[in-house]
RNA sequence: GGGCGAUUAGCUCAGUGGUAGAGCUCCUGCCUUACAAGCAGGCUGUCACUGGUUCAAGUCCAGUAUCGCCCA
């Protein structure tokens, strides 16, 4: 077994971490016993040559096939030890001989076996030597071996020393290398607990890894198990519980002690009398469980198991188990072994296996690297829900690890300085709406588009009719609802924080509070009603969905906006959003787009001009386009107020369009804003050239395709009409540019 | 040696067959009565490489390279 002479205890496979070290491979002489001449071995661990029992040749090997049943001399230890042939020699590896140490090495411990070979260990616990090893007795392992090394050179038995890189076996826990060593220890045979879980796995893909990748990874391991050594000479653990009849060994615990298991002293004390009398003297085992054989009974044990608990009855099995690929051997599968063979259930649904997080130069972080970020740090300087959205943001997709942007000179971190500027535009957003409710709760507001109660402003009577920037966004919020529960369903979490960022910020922010101020700040607009619903539900939502990802912040501000003491409810308790289909209206999204785009091209068109902000300009709207008519007609006073327009005229496509004009064009509407003579005429030719040569390559890249007889015939109808109407508006924006171009 | 992942804008990354996106950075202009930790506008791409499948490839297939992780 693994023996980690710093902690002094045994360990498992798992625990043992390999690592490539750059040593050396001693080569000695061994010379036969017949006086005939000698053998070259070579080896990484001299020291463990005074426990060789043997040496070993390839049995093909003609080399030494004659020597086969001769002996060896061993040096410095005078002991005769047999050249025996195994086929785990390998013949073109250093000099076809290998020394056998079968109470320090677990292949030469095979070969020992299967020759009979002496098993002789010349370590104590704590990896000094031994009595075994005569006049090195006492010295540590690593002394040992220069000394080793040294004698063997004097003896004249040193034939070279070669540079080697090789791999060691290290323990995680006590940092050093591992000493395999001969030991009685606990194991747990792992075939009939492997072979359990690998057939819920196989038959009903339980438990539900997720990404699915990890499956592979968690079959492959279950699929070669070997026996678990769970014994540690620790203190601290769930205490063993064999009791061993002392008194059948003269007072002592020896391999042969025989044992009972049992649940308590008494028991213990009851089965040993049944089995060797009265007078028996029992002694319990002072070793501990492998931390993660107790880890693994979790699930159920927290539950009161092995009694038939009310929790255990409710929250067994669960539903979800979120860790760290690093972690699925040590604890998940060893939950599932455990679960599966104790209460005969998958003790979880899912496995969420989320990526870790890495230093600024994508390292993995850890104690001994020293690479480690200190989350305290961060949320010391940037809050505690800006650093915890952050960390949410930055998964990709589901277990992609996180690179974190992180300066170390100065604690700054540009992922979580967003994320806090993100919480500071919820404060201020938040702010914003209750400054503007008139001191009523979302509660009191009323669902959008119903009478307000009591003395709200339309006097508790007639319905509001919602006008398109409300319906928009209340679509945009219903279609965020959708879309983030999705995300979370399928453990995008990334996505729906990234998807609920876009929408508070860009959505709600930019376009809704900024387009409600129209309602707010005019005198006597009865429509303002429907804004201010819509601003409190909107908002409640908003801090609703946040909630999970920014507990804190959305907590102190569901408070402040719902005026609900603390005694009283909290936004922790409430029931997430849920989505309203009805609300959802993709075409509307797309109409509401037309007034985004027309506001964005004069705002494009000002700043291209260098229209200064404070100015107000008169804009001329002119379109083919009914549909782009009423739409516009519907957002004309939002066009005004959000492009700073002095007036918005909105006019045929063929009326006549003043001269020294800048022009700009969305969709089918041509935008103009008339400079008299403040216009650079060449420049004006430049840009509307350069959105030809734009609208040009579309073109030609959609007419191309429309024109292939493959594309036509093949392509699915949905596709096709998508490119024909693209075209179909590129070449009309292409009409009323080269009019444009003409005209100047 | 075996396996897994990554390679897309200066950076961090989305994008599951229908003409390339976000945030940050950068540039320009703004103290506009929620927010300068902000607002408006703008620039930026041989989608690592080579072949193949397809009417159509960042996306599917094969191979190559580089980086990272796991296992032996």
């Amino acid at each position: 077994m693994n023996w980690c002479p710093a902690s002094q205890s045994a360990v498992s496979d798992v625990e043992v971490e390999n690592q490539e070290v750059n040593g050396h491979l001693w080569h000695f002489r061994y010379p036969l016993t017949d006086g005939s001449g000698h053998l070259e071995v070579a080896t990484t661990r001299p020291e463990t040559m005074l426990g060789d029992t043997a040496v070993a040749v390839n049995p093909e090997d003609d080399r030494y096939k004659s020597l086969i049943g001769k002996t060896i001399t061993l040096p410095l230890v005078g002991r005769e030890i047999p050249i025996v042939a195994d086929d785990y020699v390998d013949l073109e590896f250093g000099t076809g001989c290998v020394k056998i140490t079968p109470a320090h090495d677990p292949n030469d411990f095979e070969m020992g076996k299967r020759h009979d070979l002496e098993f002789i260990n010349v370590m104590n616990k704590d990896g000094s030597m031994n009595v075994n090893a005569g006049d090195f007795e006492g010295l540590d392992r690593f002394e040992a071996r220069k000394a080793v090394v040294k004698a063997l050179e004097e003896a004249g038995n040193l034939v070279k020393i070669e540079d080697y890189a090789h791999s060691v076996p290290f323990s995680d826990r006590g940092k050093v290398p591992v000493e395999p060593l001969l030991s009685t220890q606990w194991f747990v045979k792992m075939t009939p607990l492997a072979e359990k879980a690998l057939k819920k796995l196989d038959e009903n893909n339980d438990p539900n890894l997720v990404p699915e990748r990890w499956r592979k990874v968690y079959r492959n391991w279950l699929a070669n198990l070997r026996d678990w050594c769970i014994s540690r000479q620790l203190w601290w653990g769930h205490q063993i519980p064999a009791w061993y009849a002392i008194s059948e060994t003269g007072g002592q615990i020896t391999d042969s002690t025989p044992f009972v298991i049992a649940k308590d002293d008494e028991e213990a004390l009851a089965k040993a009398k049944a089995k060797f009398g009265d007078d028996v003297k029992l002694e319990r085992d002072p070793d501990v469980l492998d931390t993660w054989f107790s880890s693994g009974l979790w699930p159920f044990s927290t539950m009161g198991w092995p009694e038939e608990t009310a929790d255990l009855a409710r929250y067994y099995p669960t539903s979800t188990l979120v860790t760290g690929f690093d972690i699925i051997f040590f604890w998940v599968a060893r939950m599932t072994m455990m679960a599966e063979h104790l209460t005969g259930e998958m003790p979880f649904k899912d496995v969420f296996i989320h990526g870790l997080v890495l230093d600024e130069n994508g390292k993995k972080m850890s104690k001994s690297k020293g690479n480690g970020i200190d989350p305290l740090v961060l949320i010391e300087k940037y809050g505690t829900d800006a650093t915890r959205y952050a960390m949410i943001r930055e998964v990709a997709g589901a277990g992609q690890d996180i690179r974190l942007a992180y300066d170390r000179k100065t604690d700054e971190s540009q992922t979580v300085e967003s994320s806090r500027n993100f919480t500071n535009k919820l404060w201020n957003a938040s702010r914003y709406v209750m400054m503007n409710l008139d001191s009523k709760t979302p509660a009191q507001w009323g669902e959008p588009g119903t009478a307000v109660d009591g003395n709200g402003t339309n006097g508790g009577s007639s319905l509001p009719e919602l006008e398109l920037v409300d319906r928009w966004i209340l679509s945009r919020f219903h279609r965020t609802v959708k879309e983030n529960t999705e995300n979370i369903e399928s453990y995008g979490l990334g996505e729906a924080a990234k998807s609920l960022y876009e929408f508070t910020w860009n959505d709600f922010c930019d376009w809704y509070i900024e387009l409600s101020k129209v309602r707010m700040f005019a005198d006597d607009c009865p429509e303002k009603t429907q804004a201010q619903q819509i601003l409190a539900t909107v908002l409640e939502g908003i801090h609703k969905l946040l909630h999970p990802f920014m507990p804190h912040i959305t907590e102190e501000l569901w408070h402040g906006l719902t005026q609900t003491e603390a005694e009283a409810a909290y936004l922790a308790t409430q029931s997430y959003p849920v989505v309203d289909e009805s609300r959802i209206d993709l075409d509307l999204e797309t109409d509401f787009q037309l007034v985004i785009d027309t506001i964005r091209t004069v705002r494009n068109m000002r700043a291209e001009a260098g229209i200064k902000p404070g100015i107000k300009v008169p804009v001329v709207l002119q379109t083919a386009s009914d549909r782009e008519a009423n739409i516009l007609n519907e957002g004309k006073v939002y066009i005004q107020n959000l492009a700073k327009a002095e007036t918005v005229t909105i006019a045929d496509a063929d009326a006549e369009s003043p001269e020294n004009s800048v022009v700009g064009v969305t969709g089918t509407v041509q935008v103009t804003i008339p400079l008299e003579g403040l216009i650079d005429l060449d420049e004006l030719k430049a840009k509307i050239n350069k959105n030809l040569e734009k609208i040009e390559k579309e073109i030609n890249g959609l007419s191309g395709r429309l024109g292939n007889p493959g594309f036509v015939n093949k392509a699915p109808a949905h596709v096709i009409d998508g490119a024909r109407a693209a075209l179909a508006e590129a070449e009309a924006q292409r009409e009323i540019l080269q009019e444009k171009l003409a005209g100047i």
